[in-house]
Order: C-alpha cells, then sequence, then structure tokens
DNA sequence: TCACCTTGGGATAGCGCTATCCTATGCGAG
DNA sequence: CTCGCATAGGATAGCGCTATCCCAAGGTGA
C-alpha cells in the first residue's frame, strides 16, 4: 500500500485503474467483471462492483469504442418525422434500445434516396453498433455501403425474403388490397385510388388497390390520382375537390395515407358531399384524429410501434452475435372500418 | 522510403500515420491540417489534404474524443415527439448541427422532470459537446448536473435573463394574453381558456390569459379549465363538449394547443355549434391542418423552426468558446386570425 | 504418471488520435 | 551582435479502455 492518491490521472477521471487499485485486482478483470465478460469469480465480480460503486466510476464511452471497435450508437433511417407512423415506430425503437444500453441517433431523409445515402456515409464513419433504416428501396451505393460496413441492419415496413436481409413490417401490398376489397363490399363500384409522396410504400398498396379492382374488373386508369408532392391534409382536401370534379362517377376514394384522408373529410363538408352516401372516404395508417372526423374515417391500423420494437429486438440479437429465429417478421395490418366508408 | 505497406494497423483503417507517411510530413502534422488548428504553411495543408483524399482518411471519431476529451455529439431534450411543434424544433437544429459536423441525439422525456433528469443523466455520460433543453423548469438535481458537467446549454421555447443561462424563445405569456385580447377586441365576454398537459408552458399562456381578462374585468375562477392529461384531438373534443354543457354563456374557447382546438371544432360540427357565431374557437402552435379545419382555426403561430435555428446557432458558438452576443433570444409569435373567432 | 484440457487471473500492447512540450528558424529591437 | 519572441514543425506521451497472449492451478483420461 502507497499513500499516493488513488488517483493517478490528469483529466481528475475516476478510471477503471482507479477501481482495480480500490478492489486490489488488475484493470483488466475490472473490466470483464463489469462488462460480465469471461468467467470471474463471484467474489471478486461483488468486490469490483462494490468499489466501481463507492468511487462513482462510469466507464468512457469513447475509450471503449476506440479499444473495442464497437460504439453503443445506433441510427436510424426515417423518411419523415411530419408523418406521425415514424414517430411511433421511432419512439418505440428507442425504448427498447435505450434500456439495453444503447443510444439512437435519428436521421431523416425526406424520401428522398440521395440524401439517405449521404445520410449513411455519415453514419456508417461513425462505426455505429447497428442501423435500422426504413423500407428496401434505396440506391445502389446505399446498398453497398452498408454490406460493406458489416453493421447489422434491419429494415423497417416492408418485408423481404431475400436471405442475408431482415426485415420487419407487413404487406403494405395485402392491406391496401384489403382495404380495396372492404370498399367493393360495401358496394362501391368507382373506387378512385389517391396517393401523394408515391414512395415504394404507397406504390406497394397501389398495387394491391390494382389487384383487387383488376379480379372485379373495375379497374380504369382513369381512377389513380398520384401526386409526388408530400402528404398534407391541404394536399388531400385538393385532390378530394379535383377527383370529385372530374370524375363525378367516383362512389369511394381510398387514399394512401390518413392525413390526405382527413383533409378529404374536411374538404367533403365544404362542398356539401356527403360522406358516406355520395362517396366513401377511406385511409391509411390510422393516425391521431382519424377517429374524430366527420364521420370518423375508416382506415387501416399499422403495427408501427409493434414493428419498431421488434425490428429493435431483432437488431439487439444480431449486434450480440446472437442467430435470428427468423429474418422476415410480418406483423399485419388490421382493418378498421369506421362510419366514412 | 521502404517497401512496406503504407498501412501498419492490424485494423487495415486508413489513419493519421498513413496520410502523414504519404504526404511526407509527421502525424501531428496531418492533424493540425486536417482540422485548421495552430498554424501550418499552405503548401503542407495542401499536401496533407491530397494524401488524406487519395487515401480515402476518415478521421475516427472515437480515438479523437478520447484524445480531446470531446465528442461530436449534441443531445437535444425534447417533451413529446407526437407534438409537432417539437418535431418541427428538432428538424430545424439538425439541420443547423449537420453541417458543422455535429451528431444530434434526441431524448424524448414525455413531459417528466424526473425522466428528464435520468436522460440528461445518462447522456452527460457520454460527454456531449452541447445540450438543448426544452424549457427552464426542472428538478434541482438535473439543473445541478448540467452545471457540474460544464457542457455548453441552450434553452428552447423559454426566455430568462439569469446570468450564464442562454435561451431562445418568446413570451408565452404574453403570447397567451395576446390572443385573449383578440378575443375581447372581437366583442367576446365569456372567455374560457382549456388546457391539457398543464407544463410550464402551457401554464404561461394561462398567466397571460389571466391578466387580460383580468384587466377587463372579466376573469372568473369557473372559466379555468386544466386537464393534466396529454393533449389530443379527442382530448379537445370532450373538453370542449363539457365547458358548453356546464358554462352555456361561454362565448370563446382559448385552447392552450391546436390539436385541442382541432378537437373542438370537429366537436361543435358534431353538436351543431355554430362557430364563431355561437362560440369562438381559438387554438396556439398553428400546426398542421388548423387551416383546413371548419371553419380555419384563429391560433398563435411559433417560431418554432426559427427556435431551433437559432439555439443551434448559439449553442455552435458556445461549444467553439465564442461569445455569445446575446443571451436570450426572442423570436416572437404571430397572431393568425382565421373564421373560427 | 503425463500429456492435455479447462478455468481464472494478469501483463502487454495497442486502438487512433491530440495535448503538450520542445526545437529550429527567422526577424526586428536594443 | 546579441537577445527576445513569434512561427512552424516534430517527438513524446498519453486519453481509458479492451484484445490478445500468457501462465498457473486444477481436473481428466489413458
Amino acid at each position: 500500500m502507497t499513500s499516493t492518491p488513488l488517483r493517478s490521472r490528469a483529466t481528475g477521471r475516476v478510471t477503471l485503474s482507479d477501481v482495480a487499485q480500490a478492489a486490489g485486482v488488475s484493470p483488466i478483470t475490472v473490466s470483464r467483471a463489469l462488462r460480465g465478460e469471461r468467467a470471474v469469480a463471484p467474489d471478486l465480480v461483488e468486490r469490483v462492483q462494490a468499489a466501481a460503486r463507492s468511487l462513482g466510476y462510469v466507464p468512457d464511452p469513447a475509450a471503449r469504442a476506440l479499444a473495442s471497435q464497437r460504439s453503443t450508437h445506433v441510427t436510424v433511417l426515417i423518411p419523415m418525422l411530419s408523418n406521425a407512423l415514424f414517430v411511433d415506430v421511432f419512439e418505440a425503437v428507442q425504448r427498447s434500445l435505450r434500456p439495453a444500453g444503447y443510444q439512437t441517433l435519428m436521421g431523416v431523409t425526406h424520401y428522398n434516396l440521395d440524401e439517405e445515402e449521404l445520410l449513411l456515409r455519415e453514419q456508417l464513419l461513425q462505426r455505429p453498433a447497428g442501423l435500422l433504416v426504413t423500407g428496401l428501396e434505396r440506391t445502389d451505393a446505399a446498398r453497398a455501403l452498408i454490406a460493406q460496413s458489416g453493421v447489422p441492419c434491419v429494415h423497417l415496413m416492408e418485408l423481404t425474403c431475400a436471405t442475408g436481409v431482415y426485415s420487419v413490417g407487413f404487406s403494405q401490398r395485402e392491406a391496401g388490397a384489403a382495404m380495396t376489397a372492404h370498399l367493393l363490399a360495401q358496394g362501391r363500384r368507382r373506387i378512385a385510388f389517391a396517393a401523394a409522396q408515391l414512395d415504394a410504400r404507397t406504390l406497394q398498396r397501389l398495387a394491391g388497390w390494382r389487384r383487387e379492382l383488376g379480379a372485379a374488373g373495375l379497374h380504369d386508369a382513369a381512377l389513380e390520382w398520384l401526386n409526388p408532392a408530400p402528404s398534407s391534409m391541404a394536399l388531400g382536401a385538393q385532390m378530394f375537390a379535383q377527383i370529385m370534379r372530374e370524375q363525378p362517377d367516383v362512389d369511394a376514394v381510398f387514399f394512401c395515407n390518413d392525413d390526405l384522408a382527413q383533409g378529404a373529410l374536411l374538404a367533403a363538408l365544404r362542398l356539401g358531399l356527403a360522406v358516406p352516401q355520395r362517396v366513401a372516404v377511406a385511409g391509411f395508417n390510422d393516425l391521431t384524429g382519424s377517429d374524430q372526423m366527420l364521420p370518423p374515417l375508416t382506415t387501416v391500423r399499422t403495427p408501427r410501434a409493434e414493428i419498431g420494437t421488434a425490428a429493435a429486438r431483432m437488431l439487439l440479437a444480431l449486434m450480440n452475435g446472437e442467430a435470428v429465429a427468423s429474418p422476415c417478421v410480418d406483423l399485419g395490418y388490421e382493418l378498421v372500418v369506421r362510419a366514412s366508408s
């Protein structure tokens, strides 16, 4: 025993060595005891933990990352935060990842593949421990970046059977078809499909709508209203007015997202078009407020929180090097029939 | 010159030393040239940059953080992501911070001071370069954590003149008063104030409402409807129905947030209460959809993107050790009068 | 009995960068 | 012609942790 102060470093930080000295073991043993890595005698573990606690030791994440070549950061790439859908996914992800000791870094791609590639490039330089990306559509370069990085990656919202690719979501196409089938079952015959943004998932819903209408012999290209502008209530109102003006025989409009449909319902009130008598309106995602509309909006409830949770769980397994039972998790969807249809 | 490969490290990463060797200078010179730190001869800077570029050199953030004791992470603490308000603030912050080389880490406090303290504790262990927190209200422990950490911190949404505290926002109280004054000017006499969540900012708006009604001799405690539940359209609808049922003489309702007011407008339609003839409705924040309502909602437009941008700029200055011109930036607000009042 | 494994601890050597001190050079003032 | 001082480069020594190798002790099967 010497009488020199425990703290040898200049920074004044309590380090692993301080704990080691206090516990009477070597630094590496402290490291192992605290991480639960390798076998350490139970009594030593306890002694080390006690010493760490009493000294107020806190591991330095930068040192840890440098030495181990792995960080505790997980990057989540999301198209848009103004779509409540992704807010819910993100919150669920964070709720699962935080207790496991991971920090969540959010990148917003604004539905732009080039921006996504740039974000990916930037983020991968930070050597994240894991990656969560939305959808399967991206630039070849982005795909290559992910593959080359070796960082575990789970895809959100869409599904794929491709080997080595992990995905958690549901079938956008089947969901789109299910809503269309519902409207057909209600006796609607001129069912328009109105979409904004036109991202991959929207187009899959479109495909489902086409399939159902086609099977019923009711498909008509004039019923497709595709607008690449960002989705919003205002746009929904505008598209609805245009559809009803230009195609007066339309008896239902299926919007690719609830915000469009909500705007349409309000426009219908302004225009004096009775919903659902004159025309049925349906949305997608069951966002906040859809149940408050006049009339309440028929929509498809998507399991976004569940997707976030399941994807986080899958990513945790991958980051731990564990095997993943099923690399493709389908969480389904639920038709929510309300008074607008 | 030797014929050994440039890459000496086992990890296969291109390091500073590799660049140094390629440029024919010492590693520290590369470090300085790339960071623009200290004086380096212009021709050397160019040579180093060329070498770095041709080798595809990328600095390791963990090594940098460990050696310099400072990270490139900025933590942003926000009450709730489901309130579009904070989404806008966050996006603006990220848009300003990313080009400056900082990563934004978002923490959601759910309007809970204890959760905020916990998040703060966790995040400060990661030694962020800067901190952005919402509002001024927090636990004493949280305040102490921030102070002790020495991490530059800017407060969002509210203002304070306290020395050493940086804030960017506007006067919630004055904004609340301004809306109340508007309703009074419209001839309304029984103006209810309906609020949810009851966070500090909501209570400041309440204070502004009280002041104006008091000055007009029209204040009445029975006009205050305060509900601690989270804000939502459904809650707004419910509160509105209750107010009109229990206080039929109310001729205006000022909601502390637009989502409540939107719910109220829809409830008014359901209940057959004419807005604004029978009762005026006003909101706060001018969220998406408020202009689409029936009738369009009178509200207060708050400069949330501007707040995010200005706060980020201030934080950048603080992180660079620069002086900040004004530690308290008031970005004002704007009364948006629409048909609901 | 001995080779051979497993178990639990430690010594050593970095991870890739920057802080800090040091040295060589140039230049103007006394 | 010194001295002092600013300028520009480098050598050195870590930052705080973990990967890796090593070794002693104890158990196992032939």
